[in-house]
DNA sequence: GAAAAAATGTAATCATTGATAACATTGATC
DNA sequence: GATCAATGTTATCAATGATTACATTTTTTC
């Protein structure tokens, strides 16, 4: 691909992109700065214009991944108005779709990622998707629904383990059989999540 | 360090070793053969007797890996004889402690790895963890403890993903606060995971 | 509107690392 | 003790992350 103008336009943005499709090919290790400077059609130092280092670049890839995890919550929130449970089905909903489509970005926040060198921005992204969870369990217990003489901290690790559990284990190879499609995960997480969040729930 | 004969004695498990030393440390990022040729004390080209490629060498960490889940399982099942619950729990205990000492392993299995291109012996190790997992859950079943109109893989995967999201969840950053040591994190286990469980659960 | 400054891209270059080939050493087997 | 497979070494190459000095474009300032 060649370009009119020496500027590239959105270099950035582009380079996040390319990135997020080269690691759905080839994991973290097929990561290199070259490849998508030649996707981009830049040269191959125009990423450090953008990107101090490779590891400068995961970590803009990771605060994608969590504008999209605060996305999720707030959408959620907005899709089902005063019904904590529904919010949190939907949060799990929009996990599953998330794992499925950006698996490369979930295994990375929440594995590979060395968060106590990361930048101001990416901390701050991390502490907001968290934030956002934090506030629909906590709805939920002043609407008397999820138990109230627990922790608020305590209902959102556990209620975050099983979405993030299940949207994680549901699409590695050891369950292919069982759900072959997204249609699949989502149709089990329809029916089991009720269930499933009833150890957070009052009654 | 010199070694006095001029072969190793086992330096492919010594690589795996060290291997997990350098991947706690810094990440799969860090991970390179001559780093760990140099820490066990052989040539650059040594490991490569072992490992063909660098791949390789992380399929065999990822084997380990599913090894000790197989143990965590088998363990457990000892562990709490006629006790299905009891037995999921342990399995949940053993798991936390994985996550905590062995935390970069659980990341890779369950992130980065590509199985599709995994040795034979990999895949082998893997089913048999999950099936491991999959006996104690059915003879819950047998026992009446755990629902019986629903299919044992289904329970598998509603058990696995709240154990493996919780493990891997709570020595994330964002709730480093909640859950500073590994006691914190065994002690809300111990205190949780019956309730967190009740979704599989009959009565 | 021209000059200055900032942002962005390029070319050249170096160090690190994965990988391979040719050769050396060891220990087991006959 | 001769032979051979397994294992380790040395030398070397290609790919890649990173840096530096320089070029081009866009934006700001006067």
């Amino acid at each position: 691909m060649t370009r009119k103008t020496y500027h590239h336009g959105d270099l950035r943005e582009a380079l996040l992109t390319e990135a997020e499709a080269v690691m759905a090919r080839s994991g973290i290790a097929g990561l290199n700065l070259r490849e998508l400077a030649k996707r981009t059609g830049v040269s191959p130092a125009a990423p450090y214009r953008h990107f101090r280092t490779k590891q400068d670049l995961i970590y803009g890839m990771a605060e994608k991944g969590y504008r999209m995890l605060c996305r999720i919550a707030t959408d959620a929130a907005k899709k089902h108005p005063l019904d904590p449970v529904g919010q949190i089905r939907e949060v799990g909903t929009g996990y599953v779709r998330m794992a499925t489509e950006h698996g490369e970005l979930l295994d990375m926040m929440f594995g590979s990622l060395d968060m106590r060198k990361a930048p101001e921005s990416l901390q701050t992204a991390a502490l907001e998707s968290h934030d956002r969870f934090s506030s629909i369990i906590h709805s939920g217990q002043l609407a008397g629904i999820y138990h109230d003489d627990m922790n608020t901290e305590e209902l959102v690790i556990s209620a975050w383990s099983i979405i993030h559990g299940f949207a994680v284990l549901c699409r590695t190879p050891g369950f292919q059989k069982r759900f072959r499609t997204q249609r699949d995960r989502m149709t089990f997480w329809q029916r089991i999540s009720g269930q499933m969040l009833t150890g957070i729930m009052k009654s």
